[in-house]
RNA sequence: GCAGCCGUAGUGUAGCCCGGUCUAACACGCCACACUGUCACUGUGGAGAUCGCCGGUUCAAAUCCGGUCGGCUGCG
């Protein structure tokens, strides 16, 4: 089980500071989670997750399943046992997956649009299916990557492999939806979600906290039902899921849809704003009342040779920076800036060192949440 | 000196025997762009070789023939 304590409120927005005590830990709040989709924080030893300031992790139902398989993981005693993480845990239930590996890939689209949604065009109606999974009522069909061998996971199923991996806290299973389907589409994708929100909390059957998922896309009604639905049913925390508009008006969508929907949640449980959190999006979704959030975009970035400055991004894959003897950030406190410069960093990237992948990915990392440490001092502070 | 093998983008190779479908392929590298509940040390795209050089045969040569230069190996 976990508790949630609330220590403050800010004056001037919906944000709180909290503390959100699990069995491994208390968590800060509001927090960044890192993703830790195959039990580890990839690139990074246990021993360097606290280095970074990372207070929580989630990892992957889906990828999990798949391998090394939850009766493995179950076996050792739970994920915490079976890798040693020092952090509380969290687990995704999968559902993401089937966006990812469905209408996500089959339109190479993530769950913020790059353009502007229109209704008439590229809009995926009531009864579509992905090309490479298949939705039914009771759970989704998957092809495995790793053998092609067909996985079956719903509602019931996501439940009895969250609580094999043992993570402090769990998520129903849903269909996190694209953010090109039609209105008639989501209409009958909310109602499904919300009856597989039921049946996730039925196939509980352990202490472990479990989290409702509010979805509903752009539409404000939908948003609205779902919020309230979900409230209704007791769930320990909360997350916000689902397709969040586009990119256009500063991602006025995605703050909207926050507005419609945290005023609605009980505001002693905590709420989580699943798959977001660039650098820029942070604060605002803090102000909307989002006590955590979790986001690949330090380590995959990292790992793609990108380093997150407060002058922003730079590409250490470029020959330029083979010449620049700065460190990655002149005021960053961690442990590489301390150490390394730009052009041995560019070096290691450049040669497919993989100690270059650790580097940038801890440095982002411990940048990330830095920002997230100002904004919980600025909450206390009375500046939010 | 003789014989054999080899010489194709920055690098390593495929194609050559059985000329046209080679406006030359692949891998790595390079350049650009992308990445928000990670199928992700990934993905998409781009630039880059007139096929060692000269000549011949042919309607047509990376491909056949002669010469030549360079490399490797063997024999002397």
């Amino acid at each position: 089980m976990i508790t949630f304590r609330i220590l403050k409120k800010a004056l001037r927005s919906r944000a709180r500071l909290g503390i959100m005590a699990t069995p491994h830990g208390a968590v800060e709040t509001p927090a960044m989670v890192g993703v830790a989709t195959q039990a580890a924080l990839k690139c990074l030893t246990n021993d360097e997750i606290p280095l970074t300031k990372t207070q929580i992790l989630i990892a992957n139902t889906f990828h999990l399943h798949l391998r090394p398989g939850e009766q493995l993981i179950g076996r050792a005693g739970g994920l915490h046992k079976f890798s040693g993480i020092p952090v509380p845990l969290m687990t995704d239930s999968g559902g993401y997956q089937v966006f990812s590996l469905g209408f996500g890939r089959d339109t190479k689209t993530g769950k913020i649009a790059k353009t502007a949604h229109k209704d008439a065009e590229a809009s995926v109606g009531r009864g579509a299916q992905p090309k490479n999974i298949k939705i039914t009522p009771d759970g989704v069909r998957f092809h495995s990557p790793i053998d092609g061998r067909e996985i079956f996971i719903g509602p019931k199923e996501s439940i009895r492999i969250q609580q094999k991996l043992g993570g402090d806290i769990m998520f129903t299973f849903d269909e996190c939806t694209s953010p090109f389907v039609s209105r008639s589409y989501i209409e009958h994708a909310l109602r499904q979600n919300h009856r597989w929100a039921e049946n996730s909390l039925k196939a509980r059957s352990t202490d472990q906290a479990l989290f409702g998922i509010v979805h509903g896309s752009r539409f404000r009604d939908l948003r609205r039902a779902s919020a309230n639905f979900i409230n209704g049913l007791g769930f320990d925390g909360f997350g916000i899921g689902g397709d969040l508009g586009d990119v256009t008006q500063e991602k006025r969508t995605m703050i909207n849809i926050l507005r419609w929907t945290t005023p609605l949640l009980d505001e002693t449980k905590p709420r989580h704003l699943l798959g977001i959190g660039l650098i820029e999006d942070m604060e605002r979704i803090v102000k909307e009342g989002i006590d955590l959030f979790d986001c690949t975009e330090p380590t995959r970035a990292g790992r793609h040779g990108i380093a997150y400055t407060r002058a922003g991004r730079i590409d250490l894959s470029k020959a330029i920076f083979l010449g620049d003897k700065k460190p990655l950030d002149p005021q960053c406190s961690c442990g590489v800036c301390a150490a390394y410069k730009r052009n041995y960093l560019a070096h290691l990237i450049r040669a497919g060192e993989i100690t270059g992948l650790r580097h940038l990915s801890f440095h982002n990392l411990y940048f990330f949440n830095s920002a997230v440490e100002k904004i919980r001092e600025k909450i206390k502070k009375g500046r939010m």
